[in-house]
DNA sequence: GTCCAGGGCCGTT
DNA sequence: AACGGCCATGGA
């Protein structure tokens, strides 16, 4: 199938999403940095459902801890309390308490000192640091440093086998499939966006659709998709 | 009660 | 390189 016309269709089903997973966060008063948050969810919902991590976010808000400095000093028994809604508790919270003192110690807390590198620099800085694979990093590089970079998740990888696509079933292969069909279609358009609304439209698919136990029936990708027959 | 969620690491083949 | 076990909570 055409990317392109894969595209189309569920934009046509779908729409414009602006979807971002992180949204309510920046719109809700605070004094931190969006960007430092989108870092701790990126890590908080590694397979784990975003409603579990929301409660996580609001918690260390609500303990004024939601910020580089105070996460890399904070006790990291009473960090694990704190996130424990977020499961897997014990080993992302030594994560977390891990990245926090990279960015500190290596780039003074400050962010923009780390997002202003080249992509590449960024992501192989990224998947250095435990805990941090290639969703990980790409989540972080198009939704908090606003670079465009497609996100492969368990999704993607899902409906991409079962189209099929004419791409094998490794994150980097599907990653550079479309990114270069995209970039190729939506010349002029910003690629942030691009990648950042295909994503979404992917996971609306997956979530309504395209589930563990397809739901076939009014899928709008039916026609094209060698799955049900 | 069972299944699953927008992963990643580590040890084994 | 590829695969399985493991990590843990909460909602459907």
């Amino acid at each position: 199938m055409d990317p392109k016309i894969f595209y189309e269709k569920l934009f046509a089903e779908f729409g414009d999403l602006d979807w971002w997973p992180m949204d309510h966060l920046y719109h809700k008063e605070n004094n931190s940095d969006p960007r430092f948050e989108v870092i701790i969810g990126a890590i908080l919902t590694q397979n784990t459902s975003w409603s579990n991590v929301e409660k996580t976010i609001d918690k260390l808000k609500r303990n004024r801890v939601l910020d580089i400095d105070s996460l890399a000093s904070l006790d990291e028994v009473k960090l694990k309390d704190l996130i424990r809604s977020s499961g897997f508790f014990n080993q992302k919270a030594n994560r977390l308490k891990n990245i926090c003192k990279i960015f500190k110690n290596r780039y003074d807390s400050n962010l923009d000192l780390f997002f202003d590198n080249k992509i590449s620099k960024i992501r192989t800085e990224l998947l250095k640091i435990n805990g941090i694979g290639p969703e990980t990093a790409d989540s972080i590089i198009l939704y908090a440093g606003g670079k465009p970079i497609f996100v492969v998740d368990a999704y993607t990888k899902r409906v991409c086998k079962r189209i099929p696509f004419p791409v094998e079933n490794s994150y980097e292969d599907i990653q550079k499939y479309f990114q270069s069909n995209l970039k190729q279609y939506y010349k002029g358009k910003k690629l942030t966006e691009v990648y950042n609304q295909l994503h979404a439209l992917i996971v609306e698919l997956a979530k309504n659709y395209c589930k563990t136990k397809p739901i076939c029936n009014n899928c709008p990708l039916k026609k094209d998709c060698s799955f049900s027959k």
